[in-house]
RNA sequence: GCGGGAAUUGCCAAGUUUGGUCAAAGGCGCUGGACUCAGAAUCCAGUCCCGUAGGGGUUCGGGAGUUCGAAUCUCCCUUCCCGCACCA
């Protein structure tokens, strides 16, 4: 009885116990450096973290298999917010939080009591990532990944740190560091960055950041200060729009003369204005008067909008009403309320006569943009805010996109609004007539402290520039001579290493590594984990040898990476001794480069391209990585997976659910690379009958099998030196699929084709002698070319088969061609066609038991044409002109015709071969009665129907007597 | 919008690089049969349409083209998915 999960325990421990994953350099063998990237330790590990391990392990056992010294570490990334953020939740008692987290506890312990402790220890950030970071461990270790554990890390750790000191070192030194301003989001009470971890619900809201102009209108002897989105629009602009009800400051900021909002202020001074309130005073005693336009001499009137909100921006809008559904909304509507107009003393003449200004041209429209967009999502006044949003919307995506600036627009004159919103800014600003004011894209996003969030403006924000120096030339130089698969990820790589500029590299905030030369900033966590894979040559040897974070300076690595320096001097200054740097630097220069990397497509835009740059940035050529292969991610249930829909499976559930090796099995197999794995339970169970008749089959066999000899000499049936062949040349193709890294089709060729094959020759062979010979032959082969997907189970079977040692530390020799034989398969296809035809009839006639069936093989002449043909490639005159050599075959009123169809076949493309038709039937009388259950006759006299006409080579006539 | 990917016979999904051997692998589902007290599992057969002789017809998102020949090459269109920067 197959019992899957004993028996991975049992290989499991073996396993750990022979510690036979455990990689050393070895001078003369061949090494594979294979990495996956490390997973983030503050939650448990889910199937999504399985597939890309899991393959990565099938491929490490496979490069094991292949005679290769083989690497495959692993670590812990724990840098940046996301530990923190439970830690301080749970501080702060978050049942959401604390739900969570009792759940994922809940994995691997079962009393509550414990679960509800551990949760408690969650306050300590170093309780959670040791947690997790031991869990994955088991869970890892229960689906029988082959990693070599002594060279495990995590990114917080003080070793790790200097690494990560040295890295920005190189950079600084190169130029590619460089510092400027940045916008992020801001707590002002917490006086700290913000990110996601740390907004209420930050998860599901948009928390990007929009830029706002504020444009300074000349308005006395100051300025009105209207912040928008669309500077382009400011030819369009036909008057302002003031709250009259809400509160307004004339304040100096920077030594200019502002009106404003009161709100304003906070927010300008937050972003390193100096800001001094002069006076405060209701909107309403702006209404009325007017500002000077920026470009020209009109003057533009102060008109009252209830529907401005003090507290965004610079709560003054100007109003561009052709183009802006709630500026021409409100006009209109202003333009009808004579109370309105009454109220606050204005001109009603003037306000009929402010018309809209159309400045941007858009294809297919007839009127000002927003007026059509007004109608068309059925806008009825200023109070329609769901419609007025959507049709500002509409109406703006549909200007940026496809709008062309005209004739109003002075020198922006035919420039598409997307270019002119750039240019129009850069020369606004540049010329003092505005200024920036940034606020988050979702209003009211509020800080879990409950403050408001802001945005504040860093000045001496850190970036990595991505386009210094020759550094993208090199990247590219590295990413041309790579193996990326599948390939067609390749052109995302290109399009992403194009676009890539400057990227800030540090945060003020989070676990990680400090900033060696400005110890104020953090560096951020795709930035410190580039080049980390060089730290698992070496630190296993660090920490055996207690060497402490102060020794790792700067020379430390220049030596043991680079080979600079004179290693007496480093020894001096690591007070590392001479022999312990030069067996780092060795193991360091053994495993180096990373040969391959596997993981999921959506690092490509990220960390797979920064893992180039910063490789090519500091290492030499010869240690650039080699192969990237990726995988689509894992759905469940044809859905996604994904904590709000509370569908994660986690990988600690599947070893007793599933079993390892079913797991293993399925991930692998179920789709390639380049889609989507569907975890789809009765598929599993499907596949877990697959394998669990495979185990059945196999273990039916393995006694008998020991009585014969294994050897080809002893197998006397021609069907059965077929299966074998066939199987051998399986196993080869399948091997053909390892080697282009498609697991699919090597399960598919290995496990199932070759299974098939068995079966159906179990089946239909008569030769038990010859059947025990064949498995003695193939099962050895089929489970080491299993073994590495399925290790536990074919390790078990190994074992039945009486081998001491371990399959995952066997190396596999070449597969015997001298066993396939290809004029046999040929021999046996045609038979196979035969039969198949014979059914095919049976089918059609609808009789499923005749007696006897006559079997015609074509006549000699057919079988000479047959041959001119082939020779002839299909050439009609020149088949002709060889058949005049003969007057038999000239004199035969059939020739043509058979030529004709022959040559519409193109049977000179088919590989038969000249096979002696009659002898082959003979040969395989038997196979072919047991498989049509009828008696056959093979060019018998006897042709009631004349289907002997009808044979052609390869292609025997067939009549069945019914 | 930009960039990338995809669309195959009820469903999932190979095949496309290198055009012909493709009515198109494999799995699921479905239909019939065997086994069984029964079910599950397993096994056998069938599963685009027509056909009492191995054949014929119509298919690979839609349209046009190249070719003796297109699921595969070219062009246009439609739909869907992913990424678009500080969240890892």
């Amino acid at each position: 009885m197959y019992d899957p999960q004993r028996i991975e325990r049992k290989w499991q421990d073996k396993w750990e116990q022979a510690r036979i994953f455990e990689a050393n350099p070895i001078s003369d063998r061949e090494k594979v450096f294979i990495t996956s990237p490390y997973p983030y330790a503050s939650g448990p590990a889910h199937i999504g973290h399985g597939r890309s391990f899991v393959n990565g392990d099938v491929f490490a056992r496979y490069y094991r298999a292949k005679g290769y010294n083989v690497l495959y570490p692993m670590a812990f990334h724990i840098t940046g917010t996301p530990v923190l953020a439970i830690s301080s939740s749970i501080e702060r008692g978050e049942e959401n939080m604390i739900a969570r987290m009792i759940e994922y506890v809940s994995l691997h312990t079962h009393e509550e009591k414990k679960v509800k402790e551990i949760v408690e220890s969650f306050v300590e950030p170093w309780n959670v990532v040791n947690y997790f970071s031991s869990t994955y461990k088991s869970d890892f270790k229960s689906i029988g990944m082959s990693l070599d554990w002594r060279r495990e890390f995590t990114t917080g750790d003080k070793l790790y740190n200097k690494l990560i000191e040295w890295q920005f070192h190189k950079l600084y030194d190169k130029g590619y560091l460089e510092k400027g301003e940045y916008p992020i989001l801001y707590c002002p009470r917490d006086g700290n960055a913000v990110g996601e971890d740390d907004i209420s619900r930050g998860d599901e809201l948009n928390l990007d950041i929009n830029e706002y102009t504020c444009i300074k209108f000349p308005f006395g002897d100051g300025y009105l200060v209207p912040a928008t989105l669309r500077p382009e629009t400011i030819y369009g602009a036909t008057n302002l729009w003031i709250n009259p009800s809400g509160i307004y400051v004339d304040a100096n900021v920077n030594e200019e003369k502002w009106i404003i909002s009161e709100e304003a202020i906070h927010l300008l001074v937050n972003q390193n204005k100096l800001v001094r309130v002069l006076r405060k005073f209701k909107g309403s005693e702006l209404i009325g008067k007017k500002v000077k336009e920026l470009f020209g001499d009109r003057e533009l009137l102060i008109l009252p909008g209830e529907f401005v909100d003090t507290s965004v921006a610079t709560g003054v809008v100007y109003s561009v009403p052709a183009h802006a559904p709630y500026d021409y909304i409100a006009l209109v509507d202003l333009q009808k309320d004579k109370d309105m107009q009454e109220k606050f003393k204005l001109d009603k003449e003037e306000i009929e006569g402010i018309k809209p200004i159309q400045i941007i041209d858009l294809p297919g429209f007839e009127d000002f943009p927003a007026k059509i967009y007004c109608e068309r999502f059925k806008v009825e006044s200023q109070e329609d805010f769901e419609k007025l949003d959507n049709a500002t919307a509409e109406n703006y995506k549909n200007e940026f996109y496809n709008g062309v600036l005209n004739d109003k627009c002075a020198d922006y004159e035919s420039l598409k609004v997307s270019d002119a919103v750039v240019k129009v800014v850069e020369e606004l600003i540049e010329n003092g007539k505005a200024d920036k004011l940034y606020l988050p894209i979702t209003k009211d996003l509020k800080c879990k402290c409950g403050e408001r969030i802001i945005v504040s403006i860093l000045k001496d924000q850190w970036f990595l520039n991505y386009t210094a120096g020759n550094w993208k030339e090199k990247a590219f130089e590295c990413l041309n001579s790579m193996d990326i698969v599948p390939k067609k990820y390749r052109m995302n790589f290109e399009h992403i290493f194009n676009w890539l500029e400057k990227r800030p590299c540090a945060r003020k905030r989070g676990l990680g590594t400090k900033l060696p030369f400005d110890k104020d900033w953090i560096i951020e966590s795709l930035s410190d984990s580039t080049i980390y894979m060089s730290f698992y040559t070496i630190i296993h040897i660090l920490k055996e040898n207690g060497i402490q974070p102060d020794q790792l300076v700067i020379e430390f690595f220049d030596y043991v990476y680079l080979d600079i320096g004179d290693i007496q001097e480093v020894s001096k200054k690591t007070k590392i001794n001479v022999g312990l740097l030069k067996q780092m630097q060795k193991e360091f220069f053994y495993w180096y480069p990373v040969d391959h990397r596997h993981t999921a497509i959506m690092h490509i835009s990220n960390h797979l391209s920064f893992y180039i740059f910063h490789h090519v940035a500091i290492f030499p050529r010869k240690h650039w990585p080699k192969i990237i292969s990726l995988i689509e991610p894992v759905i469940i249930e044809g859905q996604k997976m994904g904590k709000s829909i509370g569908n994660v499976i986690a990988l600690a559930d599947i070893q007793q659910n599933y079993s390892a090796d079913l797991f293993r099995f399925y991930i692998s197999h179920s789709a390639d690379f380049g889609i989507m794995v569907d975890w789809r339970e009765k598929q599993i169970q499907t596949v877990k009958n697959h394998i669990m008749r495979f185990y059945n089959f196999f273990v039916e066999n393995v006694i008998a099998i020991k009585e014969v000899e294994g050897d080809i000499a002893h197998i006397n049936s021609k069907y059965s030196k077929i299966v074998l062949s066939k199987c051998i040349n399986k196993f080869i193709e399948a091997e053909k699929g390892l080697e282009e890294l498609n697991l699919r089709k090597y399960l598919q060729l290995s496990f199932y084709e070759v299974f098939n094959l068995l079966q159906e020759y179990s089946k239909h062979t008569d030769n038990e002698r010859d059947k025990l010979e064949v498995y003695k032959i193939v099962f050895p082969e089929w489970i080491k070319i299993l073994s590495i997907t399925m290790p536990h189970l074919c390790e078990e079977l190994w074992e039945k088969l009486g081998k001491d040692n371990f399959i995952s530390t066997e190396v596999w020799t070449d597969f015997n061609i001298d066993y396939t034989n290809i004029k046999l398969e040929r021999e046996f296809d045609y038979v196979s066609d035969v039969v198949d035809d014979i059914m095919n009839i049976l089918k059609i006639v609808k009789s499923s038991s005749p007696e006897n069936i006559y079997l015609y093989t074509a006549p000699k002449w057919k079988q000479d044409v047959y041959e001119i043909i082939n020779s002839k490639k299909g050439d009609f005159k020149e088949i002709m002109e060889q058949c005049k050599f003969s007057n038999d075959l000239m004199k035969n009123k059939n020739l043509i015709s058979y030529i004709k169809s022959q040559i519409k076949e193109r049977v000179w493309e088919k590989e038969s071969n000249s096979l002696k038709e009659e002898l082959i039937l003979e040969e395989y009388r038997s196979y072919i009665e047991k498989r049509i259950m009828a008696k056959i006759h093979i060019n018998s006299e006897y042709d009631p129907k004349n289907r002997l006409a009808k044979a052609v080579p390869f292609k025997p006539a067939i009549y069945i007597d019914l």
